[in-house]
DNA sequence: CCAAAATATACTCTAGGGGAAATATATCCT
DNA sequence: AGGATATATTTCCCCTAGAGTATATTTTGG
């Protein structure tokens, strides 16, 4: 079973949450949309319900997909520890550590 | 040339890049940590060399890599957009719209 | 200059993932 | 019930990405 950033590394399922996030939508929209096959969306679809992506509303025969946010919401915790490396000016005396030969603390 | 989120994707290059989050490292140290061979390890890095995510420094026949912060504020800056799925208790009233079979709005 | 250390590149093999076409399933409408 | 609509599943093919082995390259120390 594929990881969470594996299903987000797939450009198709990409578009297909950008899509999502404008509002639901059915599957011939997105295959519209998308410019796949009918069953190549299906499978993306697929995955994408079975990491949690998005959930289905059934109208007839008709299936909205919707987004849910709990998977990208684990991205956004994933990528936090790095976030030091760009906010609060860390960043700025990382580089100054790494520019130095030998110890050298700031104040 | 594959995607900063196809990078990503790849479990060795998120264990280098948690390595390269402590400190920098040279790619013997890599090799022992991540359990590769050499070679792979050498692999992975140049992907991360070409994405941007890590740069080298030469001290003798070592070689230190560091992390670089922008791939990182990419995915960042692609993950905001999505936000508004779970931050500012956006979430809550989304699924209140959906829930509602009409308009319904909070104070 | 030579051997050793550290790293990079080239090559081969293999498995998994994505695409398209065909088919199956489900639900509505009359 | 039966045809039509909407979607899912299966099958097959191909191609790429990653792993390992062998080899090349670079730099150092003596």
């Amino acid at each position: 079973m594929p990881t969470t950033i594996d299903v987000l590394a797939e450009p198709s399922r990409r578009r297909i949450l950008d899509l999502l996030l404008e509002r639901p939508r059915s599957v011939n929209e997105l295959v519209d949309q998308l410019g796949l096959t009918q069953p190549g969306t299906s499978k993306h679809l697929k995955v994408l319900r079975d990491s949690g992506f998005v959930r289905v509303r059934q109208e007839a025969q008709r299936r909205w997909y919707e987004l849910r946010p709990e998977p990208l919401q684990e991205i956004d915790a994933w990528l936090s520890p790095y976030r030091r490396l760009w906010s609060d000016r860390l960043d700025a005396l990382e580089q100054h550590l790494d520019a130095m030969p030998d110890g050298d603390e700031p104040a």
